[in-house]
RNA sequence: GGCUCUAUCGUCUAAUGGUUAGGACGAAAGCUUCUCAAGCUUUAAAUCCGGGUUCGAUUCCCGGUAGAGUCACCA
């Protein structure tokens, strides 16, 4: 096989926006699919939108696609090539192949403009998808469309088949909103008298309304999802897998497991609905796969930011014992901000504030309540300071009286003198993380919010 | 509306001309030292409809229906 059947993909994205999932998916699935081939990736900016694109975007969706861990071999921007453009629309004038026709602006009404036409045969268009098979197009109906804004001002379908020829893209892999583009880009190719290049439509990813995905349905800008705390890896996994069953069948895999199980007649014919709830099950399963240590640095400098921006005070000891619970009740970084944010974890940190109500707990009254704890705090008074670091010494001080007064009856008064919470981690590894003066000290203060 | 594409649990999906139609997320229940979380176990939950071919169709064919995409001097 020579150098000139060398597979060649594009990743084509439009800089008129942050990259969205959707430009994501585009550039995993033809990373893929070049890796599997040995092939080239090509990017091509196609900023041909003055007025809509920017450099802010672009670097935006160069920076999204490494993130995720995509690269590419070649780059390109479409309004650096407008010479180009140009000189294939020159011949295609001079050909005959296409016309300049003056006619009243649709841009700028009541203004002539000199736009370019292409004199359309009106033939039967078929091509072959390599995931749907024959799709046949009557071009008719399409009229001479227009190629360009003027002899020197190319549109997008122009730039796209002269780019594509040039740059000897093999495999156009992209959404199926561009099926009903393709004849158009087909009868410009002919014209021009380029090699059809083959064509992979793959189905949208939908919103929970069943419509493509959009703002409108849910957030789509990658750098969202890389400010809440996603992880690249589990991103990639979980958009890679969505319309697109590995041989293997395997949920979870890693991207040079992808490479090698990929083939493009796997990907589905059928639009899935992006649920960020089986995203979120994809991150908990990628958190729960990185290095102890990595983890809790993390988790401790997310901790300090977010307790430091509410102002509050922080210990560093406190929250080093708290990084193991938090592992197994986190799915996403942002859920730890949130509990911060929600003041779920203060307890740790000073001295929580009491509903009197509360503090029996359904299988008790204040009576009982008071009674139990004042027995739990003779109990932990006799509890060596040293050994108070230990979660089973003080369930084993505290589980003899719990058991035979009721655990429900004690515990929970135990439990919720030391948070203030209705709900939280158990009492034993509370206490074990607050220390023995702040247990004795907590304790005794709910006992005299009952008593008043 | 024209054109094009698509159709299995709520969602992502597997499978087969003959199966108890399988798995995952989510949900529910139970267990797990009080609550919560995690974990384990269990349960509910699907072949769009109508014809045809066939001994037999969810699978093949046709027709409906529904949904989506697209119909620019945007990309």
């Amino acid at each position: 096989m020579g150098t000139s059947n060398k597979v060649r993909v594009r990743f084509p994205p439009s800089p008129t926006g942050f990259c969205h999932v959707g430009t994501a998916r585009m550039a995993i699935i033809n990373f893929l699919f070049a890796k599997k081939n040995n092939g080239a990736v090509i990017f091509r900016s196609e900023d041909t939108d003055k007025e809509r694109s920017t450099a802010e975007f672009e670097t935006d969706i160069i920076d999204s696609l490494h993130w995720l861990g995509l690269e590419w071999d070649e780059f390109y921007r479409q309004s650096e090539r407008t010479d180009i453009y140009r000189q294939s629309l020159a011949s295609l004038i001079a050909s005959d192949k296409a016309y300049v026709s003056e006619e009243e602006s649709k841009k700028e009404p009541g203004t002539k403009a000199r736009v370019v036409r292409l004199r359309n045969p009106g033939t039967k268009v078929t091509f072959s998808d390599l995931i749907r098979g024959d799709i046949t197009f009557d071009t008719a109906e399409l009229g001479d469309f227009v190629v360009a804004r003027s002899e020197t001002d190319p549109l997008y379908h122009f730039a796209v088949v002269v780019d594509d020829a040039q740059l000897n893209i093999t495999h156009v892999i992209r959404g199926d909103d561009h099926i009903s583009n393709t004849p158009r880009q087909i009868l410009i190719q002919e014209a021009l008298g380029f090699e059809r290049p083959l064509y992979a439509h793959y189905p949208l990813l939908l919103g929970t309304d069943k419509s493509k995905l959009s703002k409108r349905t849910g957030d789509t800008a990658i750098r969202d999802y890389r400010e809440n705390g996603y992880l690249a890896d589990a991103f990639l996994n979980y958009i890679a897998i969505l319309g697109w069953t590995p041989k293997s069948q395997r949920e979870l895999i890693s991207l040079e497991e992808m490479i090698d199980e990929f083939d493009i007649g796997d990907l589905h014919k059928s639009g899935a609905v992006f649920d960020i709830e089986k995203l979120r099950w994809f991150n908990r399963q990628y958190l729960l796969k990185i290095p102890h240590q990595e983890f809790a640095v993390s988790a401790l400098g997310i901790m300090e930011e977010a307790f430091s921006k509410r102002g509050l005070k922080w210990n560093s000891d406190i929250a080093a014992k708290l990084v193991d619970m938090l592992w197994e009740r986190i799915s996403v970084w942002s859920d730890l901000r949130q509990l911060i944010d929600e003041g779920e974890l203060d307890y740790f940190f000073s001295d929580p504030t009491y509903d009197k109500g509360l503090i029996p707990g359904k299988k008790g009254n204040a009576e009982s309540a008071a009674v139990h704890l004042g027995a739990l705090q003779k109990l932990i008074a006799d509890v060596p300071e040293s050994e108070f670091s230990k979660t089973d010494t003080i369930k084993q001080t505290v589980w003899a009286y719990a058991e035979k007064e009721g655990t429900g009856a004690v515990l929970w008064p135990f439990r919720y003198s030391l948070t203030g919470k209705e709900r939280s981690p158990d009492p034993f590894f509370v206490a074990s993380v607050i220390g023995k003066q702040s247990v004795a000290r907590r304790v005794s203060t709910a006992i005299s919010a009952l008593t008043v």
